[in-house]
Parts: structure tokens; sequence; C-alpha cells
RNA sequence: GAUUCCGUAGCUCAGCUGGUAGAGCAAUACACUUUUAAUGUAUGGGUCCUGGGUUCGAGCCCCAGCGGGAUCACCA
């Protein structure tokens, strides 16, 4: 093998961008059945049948609205247009069915041959139809609902049009009588990366982003008619603030500065407080540098809600009220069934303070324990630490360990360490705490919510404390951001924020355990090739067509890898392989080759 | 990042101790006027992930790499 049918990366330009051509007939080698489709399409276009027809397409009815619809006692036949993608044909001779999907599911079609063909011409039924049409094909018919025999509604066709050639073969998985799947579309790899077969392959994916939304509509839907307005904010930040995590780092050209890709939108919604309004809120896309599992992905979607003169208490009842609402919206009823377990999402959910939940779970009570004391407790319950952990650490650790993970029906944890919270008020009954709480749903963390810090001297103090951290060596730690600070010392009214993983919520509901099966395109790394020429980029350059497979063959993988040899080392190999194979091909003229080369 | 498993036809997968690359579905051709995993007969289809090594001989053994899954660590 030569060394540079080696494989490298798809993306090769300088600034690293993805520009592979997918063109499937220059880069890609052709399956055998791929190569039939594009036959079939040439044949297509010879009959003068023009195989991506730019008119628009008439629709009365959709697959769903016609068997739900149907009255079989009725005299009157029923005239349907519907349009879809074909997926799958059964030939009987002079009949055919047919299932044709739309967007609202499946409905079958009859064919005949003497209704789609009343002459004596029968071509397109035997050649066009029979032929022509493949699985994965965009096809519109008009005709007439039905019953079959076995009793299926259908339409019997009368008319039909091809309105996009598919030319790359679908998989094609069955379900037998039992219920049982043969030739799934299961790899996770090719499903998030070809998610539009995904989607069509497998119908139940499409429900999980049809409930995203859903989840999404409804939030919204429920925040605007509270009064609260829904606002856009800087994805692009100079200084990227209101979490702790890594950001994605980029470069302004004009400016000649560097910008963050956010990863988090929270300082700049409590600006907003501050001008003035009353709520707002924010569907937030956030980038953080951080590892990719099931549930990391480098882009993620928050919404954070901030209202003013509200504090944690009152947003622990407006967010079970919601959570109560979405989820009936989506599942019609407030309950989740994750594996065995039923969730009821019915307002109120269980208050439990931090402290409690220790005391319940593991039995200590860390109530006024020193560093020490906690890192002793912490030995006796098997829980590693390190000396760079501070008090509010250790408590989170013991929390993480012992308490989340049991913690099944949603219950808000309320009251963390202040050292964990540096843009939380301070507790009103305790110094070391914060009005903070945590709504966790089974055993993960689901919301995220504060009664703001709004006084400009503890928050500049607390930046500063971050900033200790981060000369510590802690990469994660916040940057102090003065316009912010100015903002808050101009005053900010009481106010309290929300922060819901909109991902996980979806994730929670609709029972995935993925963070990948509810994101259309999910992160993935970049797809490899080996760089395959096909005849078609020999032909650009000049190869004549008849000599342009035999190129190939001769042992050119691709024009760069021909271009790199001498114009008489290449018009001696070919015209050497020429009369070796016995080729019917005329012999290649130097000057010929040395075009090529150009 | 660590551990571990996997990568064979368009899809799902088998492949023995290292000895000519297999099945079902899909495709192609023919038959068939109410089937529904349609059926029957026939035919074609392979970069065994990539590169290197051992060997007379590698899908299989060894090394390295790429990609993916699972578990763990970090994080939301």
């Amino acid at each position: 093998m030569r060394e540079d049918t080696t494989l490298r990366p798809v993306q090769t330009s300088a600034n690293g961008y993805l520009c592979k051509n997918f063109n499937g007939m220059s880069a890609e080698h052709l399956s055998e059945q791929e190569q039939l489709r594009r036959n079939t399409l040439n044949q297509i276009r010879e009959a003068g049948i023009d195989p991506y027809p730019p008119e628009a397409v008439e629709v009365t009815h959709t697959a769903a609205g016609i068997t739900a619809g149907f009255d079989d006692s009725s005299e009157e036949r029923l005239s349907v247009a519907v349009a879809g993608r074909l997926m799958g044909k059964r030939i009987m001779g002079k009949a055919s069915f047919a299932e044709l999907h739309d967007h609202t599911g499946r409905i079958q079609l009859y064919f005949n041959r003497d209704e789609i063909c009343p002459g004596d011409d029968k071509w397109k039924y035997n050649d066009f139809f029979k032929k022509m049409i493949d699985r994965g094909d965009f096809i519109s018919v008009k005709g007439f609902v039905f019953k079959t025999q076995v009793g299926e509604i259908s339409i019997h066709v009368e008319e039909f049009t091809l309105l996009g050639k598919s030319i790359k073969p679908l998989p094609f998985p069955k379900t037998d009588e039992e219920g049982k799947t043969y030739d799934a579309f299961t790899d996770p790899e090719q499903r998030y990366r070809q998610r539009y077969v995904d989607l069509v392959i497998n119908r139940e994916v499409r429900d999980t982003f049809v409930k995203r939304t859903k989840v999404i509509d409804t939030m919204r839907r429920f925040f605007n008619e509270a009064g609260y307005l829904e606002v856009e904010t800087p994805i692009l930040q100079p200084i990227p603030g209101g979490a702790t995590a890594r950001p994605f780092e980029t470069h302004h050209n004009a400016l000649n500065m560097p910008l963050y890709l956010r990863i988090a939108n929270e300082l700049y919604l409590k600006r907003l407080i501050v001008g003035g309004f009353d709520g707002v809120y924010e569907f937030a896309r956030n980038f953080r540098n951080e590892g990719m599992d099931r549930t990391h992905n480098p882009e993620f979607t928050i919404m954070e809600i901030y209202v003013a003169y509200k504090d944690y208490k009152w947003m622990m009842e407006f967010t079970e009220n919601m959570l109560e609402r979405v989820v009936t919206a989506v599942n019609d009823k407030p309950e989740v069934r994750i594996g065995d377990n039923t969730i009821s999402m019915k307002a109120p959910y269980r208050r439990l303070t931090m402290t409690d939940a220790i005391k319940e779970y593991t039995g200590v009570d860390i109530t006024g324990m020193d560093e020490a004391a906690l890192r002793n407790a912490c030995k006796d319950l098997g829980i590693e630490t390190d000396p760079s952990m501070g008090k509010g650490k250790l408590i989170d650790e013991i929390f993480g360990e012992k308490c989340e993970g049991n913690l099944i029906q949603p219950t808000f944890i309320t009251d963390y360490p202040i050292e964990m919270s540096p843009l939380c008020k301070k507790h009103r009954d305790n110094p070391e705490l914060t009005e903070r709480f945590e709504l966790i749903i089974n055993g993960k963390e689901i919301a995220n919510a504060y009664t703001e810090l709004n006084d400009p001297i503890d928050q500049r103090e607390r930046f500063e404390e971050q900033l200790k951290l981060s000369q510590k060596g802690d990469d994660e730690a916040m940057f102090i951001d003065h316009d912010f600070l100015r903002a808050l010392e101009y005053g900010m009214p009481p106010t309290s924020g929300l922060g819901i993983g909109i991902d996980r919520l979806v994730m929670l509901i609709t029972g995935n355990a993925s963070i990948q099966e509810v994101l259309f395109f999910p992160q993935m790394r970049p797809e490899k090739k080996a760089v395959m020429a096909g005849p078609a980029d020999f032909v650009a350059i000049g190869v004549p067509e008849a000599w342009a497979e035999h190129v190939i063959a001769a042992g050119f993988n691709n024009v760069e890898n021909l271009r790199k040899e001498k114009p008489t080392a290449v018009h001696q190999k070919l015209n050497g392989f020429r009369k070796k194979n016995k080729l019917d091909v005329p012999t290649l003229q130097l000057d010929e080759v040395e075009a090529w080369m150009a």
C-alpha cells in the first residue's frame, strides 16, 4: 500500500476547519448500490423526468390524519394528496404496496399497474415505478383512501411524482410479528454523526427532540405568563464570568483582543436587573472547554432566570410549579419513569438543608465542625480528600458521595457553604452558609438557584477570594469582572436567580442516560477517512474520461499523488500499464500528461 | 486522562488451532392483482479500521496508531 493512502484527518485547511468535499463523486469509493442508483438517476433524466423538480407540491393530508380520520362506512371516496419519503416497496406483479413516511407517521400506498398506466404503455409502472423508484426517494401521490383486505388503511394511488431521488441506500431494519427488530440502526457513532439517518430510521429519536422543544416551549410560556422578559446576551465575552469552568478562547481581529465563548450568562442578566427589568430570562447556549462524556458536551443549554424582589424561598415554589407543568405538558401527567423508579414531579418538593441531608444519610452532624474535624469525618466515611480542599469543598464531597445519589424524588437541598458560591448572598441566619438551593432529582442536580448577592463590597471580596484560588493554581476560579462590580455599585434590587440545565432536564424527562441522545448534533471527533480520489478528480485536471479509472487502477490514488511524479515517469508508467493490461484506450502523449501537471 | 471491550458486504452479525471471505436482510434479474419481516428462483457485491512485524501463509498472533462503546476521574 502506498504511503499517501494513509489515513489523515478530513479537515486539512490552514485554519483547521472542516473543509472536505463530501461530494461522493470526487472523494468516496462508491458501493455497488450507490453506483446503481446513480445509473438510475441518469435513466430518469434520459426519460425526460427531472429527479429533483423545483415546483411546490400539493399536500392535502398527512399520514396520521388519514389513519385517524378514515371512515370505513362512508360511501364517498376521500381524495388525498400526500408527500413523503418512500420507506419500502412490496411488488407483486401488477400490484404493489409501498410505505410512505411523512412528518406525522407512515401510510401504506397501493399501486395498480392498469390504474397508473390506463393505456397500452405500461412504462410508468413497469419501469419507472418498479425499477427507478427506490426506498429513500421522496415522492408525492394523489389517490383515494381505502382499506385493504388485511384491514390496513391505505391510499389507492392514481398518480405519483418523484420529488427527490435518493442515491445512497438507507439502513433497512425490519420488525417481525413478535415485535422483534432485525438489522437495527443502533451504532451510536453512526447515529450521532449521521443524525439525519437516525431520525429517518429510528422514529422514536424524533420524539425525544419533539419533547425537548416542548419542554422549552412550556417553560417559555410559564415565564411569559409571569410577565418576565426573554432576552439575549453576549456569547462572545471579554471576561468569561458567572461560573467556574475553563472557557474556549478566540480572537477578534479588528479589536486585536482575545474573546471567550461564554461559560454562563449570569453576570449579564444581573446587569439587566440593575437596569430596571423586573424579570429576565434566557435559554443560553454555554461553552465549556472540558471533558466530554455521556453527561457532558462542550456546548450545552442552560435556562437562567432572574427575578427582582424575590428570594430563594420564593424561587423554590416557582421552580416546582414550573416543573410540574413542564412534565405534565410532555408526559400528560406530572410523572417521570426512570428504570424501576417512578418520580412524582407534583409540587411541592421536599426541602432539606445540606446539613440535615448529611445527617440523614451518614449520621454525622457537621454543625460547627472546623476544617480538621470535617477532614476526619471524611476519613471515617471513606471519602478521599486532598490538602487543597477547604471547608466548603469537604462538605460538598460528603454530600456528593453519600447523599446526592440517594435523592430520587425531587428534593431541594438548601444552604450551601459559602466557599462554594461566590455569587450568592450570605444566609440570613448563618454567615458561613449561603441562600442557595439545588434541586436534586433521580440522584442528579437539575437546578441551581440563589438569593443573589447584591452587596457590591461583599461581591468584590468574594471575587478577590476567587483570585487567590486562581493564584494557587485553580484554573477554574472566577475572573474579576469590574464592569459587573460597577453595575452592582449603582444598586441592584434583592433578586433571586435560577439556572436549569436544559439538556439534563430533557434527559430526565425522556429517560435518556446520555446527553448525546438529547442533542441533535453532539460534538464528535473529526471523521477520518482515507483520501481516495474518484475518476472525476482526474477528469477535472484534463485526464480523458476513458483513462480516468485506469489511472486509479495504475496506483494513483489521488491527483496530488500523481503530480508528485515527473511527467515522463507518469507517461511511461501509464502507457506500460495500458500495454500490460491490454486496455482498449488510446495511448497517451507526453504533452498530454504534462498538461495534467499544471 | 485511566481501565476495558469493539471495528469483517449498504445494514445486523458469524468466522474453528493461522490454510481459497460467510449468513440473513438490502441490491440486481425473472415470476406473481390486497401484501405487510410478502413469497419463490437465480445472480452480483469485500481497503476484513490504518500502518508495521512474526510466518511458507494473517480477518485471526504481536506492536503502534485512528475511531467508537462501557466503567472510573473532573465537570453541569
